[in-house]
Order: structure tokens, then C-alpha cells, then sequence
DNA sequence: GTTTTCTGACACGTGGTATTGTCAGATTAA
DNA sequence: TTAATCTGACAATACCACGTGTCAGAAAAC
């Protein structure tokens, strides 16, 4: 009953290796998306990115869309754990924490194009099970931004579901102009403009 | 020198009868594009919706995007031009031609959920040369939406370029929430959510 | 009625990627 | 060292829809 007993390779169990290349693969894909833009990459691509062969794709993902969802979590967890711990240390007005939040926001994409792509524009429209990981997320962008503008950090405030996704809508849209504008304008500036919408949160 | 003289079917010539299946073909596609999405819809599928076959998709449009865009010309034209009349007939207060224009703007979507779907939702990210036709309408929408709000419907106002884009980005997202939802509240309340986006354009 | 042109159905080749399979060589444990 | 396991490169296959070509029959002209 010898079943192929697991092996240490570089001091790492089978399930280790397997998830450091599982971690390589996110990375890699994550900076082949954003070169490349989903569509237009391959799982071959993503592997070489990843200085790996396809058999490990397979061993870690069932299909392509699975990584990407996969490296969209990633980023997302990176950007909302920041928002979150900006949102939390300003306590003052709420047009001064709705600016921190915002700069926050914008500065993170600017400092990881690559991410920012595969954040704001790679994840829309690629397919329903992808579709719905953005539908998850819409609700939770929201909710951040409103309490962000509420007068005290910690009351729940509550504009219509539509007012909210409105206003995230205006965010978005204001990150895919500025990417598109090779990040043209400075992050104030960017940052002032999308609270003049998030404005319409304020109860 | 017979050269194929072209012969009258049914009153009409040939290039008019080819014009007569493109305009089939456009509103075959708007049909199927709704019920399927761009993605799956083959050229098989938008020529059994016209009641025509492949070699006269080839006839009029030189592949898939083309027939895209060919439709969704069709009916932003349509949405475009019901807006413009509506803005013009309010010359009151901007926040009353406001609802009014948004008003006929949801009303449009309601009525065709087809044509909904496509100028909403099916023509973002399809490829570079589709994304180039939404990227052109952006600033025009955006137009509208600025004059619509200014004190004088004449009046030239001057939001940046950014935040005419973000309240665009707003206002359209609050369509795909609401067709998403399979048009659940009624239209007065989805444009009044909407008005309150817009105000941040009144100068 | 005969001939010419147009029309619709369908078959076929093409291209490009996903996914699986094979195998030699590298790495580790005994 | 020797045997077992892991790894990477690459081949082979499957698949799907586009775009083109063929052909018989319908509709118009004469």
C-alpha cells in the first residue's frame, strides 16, 4: 500500500510546493493581465510569467477564469484592508476621511498598475461565475464608501441601494478615465473629484 | 458585356435589397444579442434571428464587432435623439429638466429591454475596436447630462472631464443594477436616485 | 417556356487555444 | 548507489466557430 508517499522537496511538503505555486501563478498572472489584458492571455503565457508549465496550472486552478477570480481576490483583499485601516484612523469630518479614503484608493492603483488593471477594467464582462464575483463585491465597495461619509465613522448610514451603487459606478468610472489618461492628473485631484460624488452619501 | 445586370426582386434593386437585409440583420442582432449576450451569439444565430443566412452577414458586415457596432449605433442614435427632444421641450428649472431627461432615459430601457442590453451592458469590453465606439459616446453622454443640469439649458457649463465621467459611470451603472434586478422599482424612483447624482454637475 | 440571376441550405477547410498525455532527466530518501 | 518520486518540456488531441465555397431550386425577364 506504498501510495505514493509524499516526498519533501526544498524542505517543503507536496501541499507547500503546491501552494507556493499556486502563489507564483496569482503573481504571474497578475502581471501578465495587466500587460496583456485577460483576453489576450493565454494559460501558457500566465505560466511563463509564472516560471512554470501548464501541468501546474491544472494542478492548482480548473480553468482560467478560476485564476483570475483567483487573482482578483488577491488584489481586492490588498486594496480593501487598506481602505478599511484608513477609514478606521480618521476620526475627524467626514469630507477629511472621505479624501484619506479616496487618495488611499486612487494611490493605491497608481503604485500597482498591473493590479489596478486587473481590479478596475480586466474583471468586468468576462463571463457569469466572474461577473458574480464583482456582483459580490459592488455591495461591499458601497458600504465602504458610505460609511466613510457618514457624519460618525461608526453609524450605519443608508442611502438606496441604487444611490449606492451609483456612486461606486462614478468611482469606477473616474479610475478607468484616469488609467486610461496614463494616470495623467494627480491623486488629490483625482480624489476631489470622486468625493465631489460621494457626496451624495452623506446622510 | 453582361456583366450580372443587376434585376429588380420584388421592386426592388439590388442594393436595395441588400440595404433591406442589413436593417434585418441590425434588428436580428439587437434581438439575439439581448436574449443571448454578444459573447454567445454566433453569426448563425443573429441570421436565423434575421431570417437570413451567413452569406448575407458577409454581404453588409465584415465580421461580429462590425455588426456590433452597426447596432449599437442604431440604438444610441434612438436613446441620443429622444434625449436631446426632451431636453430641449424643458426650458424650466434644471432640476425638473433633469428628472425629465432621466426620466425618458430609463423609460427608453424599460420599454426595449433588448436594446437595454445591448447599449448598457454588451458593448463594454468586446475588443479595441468596440471599446473605441463606447469610449467616443462617454463624452457625449456626458454632455448631455451637463447641459441638462446647467441654470440655463443654453448655457455651456464646465464640470472636469473627470467628474462628467464619473457621473456618467454613475448614472450607467445604476441602469445595469436596475436591469439587473429585472427593472424592480418603478421609473420616477430610479431617476430621482439618479438626479441625485447628476447634481453634483449643476454649476 | 426558357434562360438568367438571385436565394437559401449546408458542407468543408482553417486557425488557434485548452486540456490531456508522454517521457527523459533531476532530486530525494534509504 | 539505487530506487522511488517529482519536475519540466513538449507532443497529441479535442474543440469551436469563423469564413468560404458549392449547388439545387425559386423568381424574374424575355
Amino acid at each position: 500500500m506504498t501510495t505514493a508517499r509524499a516526498r519533501n522537496y526544498a524542505g517543503l511538503s507536496a501541499e507547500e510546493r503546491r501552494l507556493v505555486r499556486r502563489e507564483r501563478l496569482i503573481e504571474g498572472a497578475i502581471r501578465a493581465y495587466g500587460e496583456l489584458g485577460y483576453r489576450n492571455t493565454t494559460v501558457k503565457a500566465v505560466c511563463e510569467a509564472a516560471g512554470l508549465t501548464e501541468r501546474y496550472f491544472y494542478e492548482s486552478f480548473a480553468n482560467s477564469e478560476a485564476l483570475l477570480v483567483a487573482a482578483f481576490d488577491t488584489v481586492s483583499r490588498r486594496v480593501f484592508s487598506c481602505l478599511e485601516r484608513v477609514r478606521k484612523e480618521h476620526r475627524g469630518p467626514a469630507e477629511e476621511r472621505g479624501h484619506a479614503v479616496l487618495r488611499a484608493y486612487y494611490q493605491m492603483l497608481k503604485d500597482d498598475p498591473d493590479g489596478a488593471r486587473l481590479f478596475v477594467i480586466e474583471i468586468a464582462r468576462v463571463g457569469p461565475a466572474v461577473d458574480a464575483v464583482w456582483g459580490a463585491l459592488l455591495p461591499q465597495f458601497g458600504e465602504v464608501l458610505a460609511r466613510m461619509m457618514a457624519p460618525d465613522s461608526d453609524i450605519k448610514p443608508n442611502p438606496g441601494e441604487l444611490v449606492r451603487a451609483g456612486v461606486v459606478g462614478g468611482v469606477v468610472q473616474i479610475a478607468k478615465e484616469w488609467i486610461r489618461s496614463g494616470y495623467a492628473r494627480n491623486v488629490d485631484a483625482v480624489a476631489a473629484d470622486a468625493l465631489k460624488i460621494c457626496r451624495v452619501l452623506a446622510a
